[in-house]
DNA sequence: CCCCTTAGTGCATTTTTTACACTAATTACC
DNA sequence: GGTAATTAGTGTAAAAAATGCACTAAGGGG
């Protein structure tokens, strides 16, 4: 089969990524009001094409680091999109990234393409430009499985934070209550986090400990073997989310 | 910036398929010896480019139809390799998936592309062609993280099988033994086998009973909120696996 | 000083997991 | 036809984990 390979040489790909935040007790996700065509004027996720020598992982930091400034950042790759009409402009096909930050970290500066950059309140969003929907929707199924499976919480979080924060993370994430006692009894079972000995300040009631996340215990852990794993158990009358070690 | 965006779309893309399989005891994966450059003559994953008027997932049902000859198999996409230099041609990408298949099931018949396909015992594997190790290797572990997960692993075996192949299944997958006693107690109470009122037949042993995956079970126990769940747990001695409901 | 708000804590019960060894059924071989 | 070989199939007790639940503590505001 002597087949003219050119033709295969007419495609583009672009990196599009969902950037969660916490915020307010609220999943946020990072929006860009396009300022280009195709859906000039719509919201979408933040992304651009992925030039022709750089590599996938490092268009999506471009991307996001155009945006928030922000480079050190966990960014993972979560699926690709690739439905022939997805784009106006030709075959397009869009390797999705999501990525988590501490949301009073950073200044918005929307990029060259965006008008407007926004947080948005994950629930109960609008419809999106391009499959924008469907994206968003996979990095969440992929967020609430992480959160489950990896500490990456803390990401979502200021360096110190409360254990009712943490709390309130969980819920917003994997979307239902968690009962406090038991919620702390695991996760200080695990012995991922350091008492700052500092309490919360300004605030009209019993200041709470500051906690700290110590990743350099997590990762002697893991090389003995830990797990960090929470289980979905589904309770009878309220439904219920608790960790497991 | 009024870019010309006709510089992006000179990029090509190719789906590349871990097909797996299960015989006498071992997880195989199906590779091809390319008749193809670039890599002509290496063993490879089957995986060609996609056309320009195809969808992905499209894209790898062809790819394995034409191999296998198979159309209804288990198929899913697990991640997107692109480094810069990855392909000799220019810039590819290629969209790795993974699919289950019955060994026994198929015939292979080497497509264009390729001068040879073997089924491969995946421990102790040679090097693949050009990312191939990695994207076998993602796919490893995908394959692990779903049959924890998911009730899969009855793609890879026959309609009718034994629990003690099952067992052999999980173990081979998660590269850990089992204890047959906790391992039957814990799937039979799934109550998703059913009992085919049948034994083995030509073995030099006691017969064992043979099951079928009851999928309409599977799916309806699903929609009342069931969750088919494995969990790793760390035993003193040996390296065990159990599931968990 | 009292009220409001959120922080923080323990225990008893139930459920799940774990570890473990013998009998049963069939074929092969002598 | 008997016996050896091989794998199938089964139960229980102990330990660990998960669950459900309600009161006291600490600080700020008025």
């Amino acid at each position: 089969m002597a087949t003219n390979f050119d033709n295969y040489f007419k495609s583009a790909f672009t990196v599009d990524n969902v950037i969660f935040g916490f915020d307010e007790g609220d999943l946020k996700v990072l929006l860009i009001k396009r300022g280009e065509e195709p859906h000039i004027g719509e919201w979408a996720l933040p992304g651009y094409f992925v030039k022709t020598d750089e590599d996938l992982d490092a268009a999506a930091k471009r991307v996001l680091s155009e945006l928030t400034g922000l480079t050190n950042v966990y960014l993972e790759q979560v699926h690709t999109f690739g439905s022939v009409n997805r784009h106006a402009f030709g075959r397009v096909i869009t390797i999705s990234y999501f990525s988590l930050i501490k949301i009073d970290n950073y200044t918005i500066q929307p990029s060259s393409i965006a008008l407007q950059a926004q947080w948005h309140t994950v629930n109960g969003l609008q419809h999106l430009a391009f499959d924008h929907d469907a994206i968003l929707e996979s990095c969440l199924q992929r967020l609430k499985w992480l959160v489950k499976t990896r500490p990456v919480g803390f990401e979502l979080l200021p360096p110190k934070f409360t254990l009712t924060e943490l709390q309130h993370l969980y819920e917003a994430i994997l979307r239902c209550p968690l009962d406090k006692r038991n919620f702390r009894k695991k996760i200080l079972s695990m012995n991922l986090l350091v008492d700052c000995d500092e309490t919360q300040e300004g605030v009209a009631h019993r200041p709470a400990k500051l906690y700290k996340f110590d990743r350099k215990r997590y990762n002697k852990l893991v090389e003995q073997g830990f797990n960090f794993e929470l289980k979905e158990t589904p309770t009878k009358k309220k439904k219920n989310v608790e960790l497991s070690s």
